[in-house]
DNA sequence: AACTATGCCATACTTTTATATGGCATAGCG
DNA sequence: CGCTATGCCATATAAAAGTATGGCATAGTT
């Protein structure tokens, strides 16, 4: 991604903290306004270099209010120090039930949407279209501190790192537990609940199906 | 709050779910062709009866794409098993200390955004100026499954429910501990973990600052 | 030295968008 | 019954907003 000048990051930034305290993106007018142009030929020329650079999207058609970041834009911002406010949140498809096979018919499943800030996920951010949201049920991961009912925030990946909080399918059922590797019995799912045992793969089969990157909990 | 007719729900939905998908509210035109309407002023119609009944914000003067719903209309919204989507989010102050008498000021010290759907909340609302987050610090409170680092959303209030999780300040540091009222010794603050020992306000004063009604974390 | 990107200005033009009027049919209410 | 809200149509007008040109100065690159 081709990097920005100190005015084009100014504008950009300013496109983000307008859009989270108006709903909409701003006008040319509007830009001029904040950067203190006369001329609205100014702010047109900040906007194409930020669309040449890929930081702002291409509309499709004239419309107004179209300035609107893209999605790489925003895993540039990501966390970065420059910016003390973080409007940039992604939304996430509430699944009901496990999403067997293809993640994107099992949004089909979804039950609502959790909006969340960008920054409260890891860096590089994962693919959007990988990430879902998954409710925690039982209490065999009260020791990673995974209540029954937390919202789990998940991507969506066949494989994970040992001593990662995965979700796994198990016997037909989706189940969370941390994944990890015993020397002689290979890989298996620990619960974090000396209530329960663990699940050896060479025992009974597991497929993981994503990994847990993080976590909302409601209290009432 | 005076109720919409189901042509007026399905455009206001509408409004919520374009604003989440194109980032700016859809203009006249757009909710015409998504209503199947030939002419502009049907639209008009809506949207002026839903600014009457105070689901959109009255302009201060014409402009383009600002059938913007209000704070109102959102907590209407909120939760509501008819909407399958919640575009609507609240940006939340991260304070990087307790916030000493007045919120606003503590506002100062804001060092992020966090970004929530309004839905992970509780309903009623509580009022957004008495929103903010701060950064479980220590172990104590691990049995309630907080751990060290998670983001806790508090709302601001002198006082909270017996067993609720409350921000303390005590000794002049902020804690995060479950209120409890004991029949002989009276309030205290219980941690949720056996290697720490309960405050009694009898023997140690401790000031209620807010109550813990949400939870965020980021797994890496 | 020629070239390009940046960062501004000014003005004209076109499209989009909101607003204003007016009309019609239906349903509910006092 | 008259009245009002709703839910649509059609058309005209005004304001807002994007686009197009052209110009100028500076800085860096080839």
């Amino acid at each position: 991604m081709e990097k920005m000048t100190a005015t084009q990051l100014k504008a950009l930034t300013f496109i983000r903290t307008s859009m989270d305290s108006t709903g909409s993106a701003p006008t040319l007018r509007e830009i001029c306004q904040f950067m203190g142009y006369s001329a609205v030929g100014s702010a047109q020329d900040l906007i194409s270099a930020l669309r040449r650079k890929g930081f702002l999207e291409e509309p499709s058609k004239q419309s107004a209010r179209s300035n609107v970041p893209t999605i790489a834009a925003r895993d540039l911002f990501f966390g970065d120090s420059r910016v003390d406010d973080d409007p940039f949140s992604i939304s996430l498809p509430c699944l009901g039930s496990v999403p067997a096979g293809d993640l994107i018919e099992a949004v089909e499943d979804r039950v609502g949407t959790l909006r969340m800030s960008a920054s409260m996920l890891p860096k590089p951010l994962p693919p959007r279209e990988s990430l879902f949201a998954l409710k925690a049920k039982g209490e065999s991961m009260i020791g990673a501190g995974i209540l029954d009912g937390d919202w789990l925030v998940v991507s969506s990946q066949p494989t994970a790192p040992v001593n990662s909080i995965v979700v796994a399918r198990f016997e037909g059922d989706a189940t969370v537990k941390r994944l990890m590797k015993d020397k002689s019995r290979g890989w298996y799912l620990k619960p974090e609940n000396p209530d329960f045992k663990p699940i050896y793969a060479e025992d009974r089969a597991f497929e993981v199906i994503g990994r847990v990157i993080g976590l909302q909990r409601a209290m009432n």
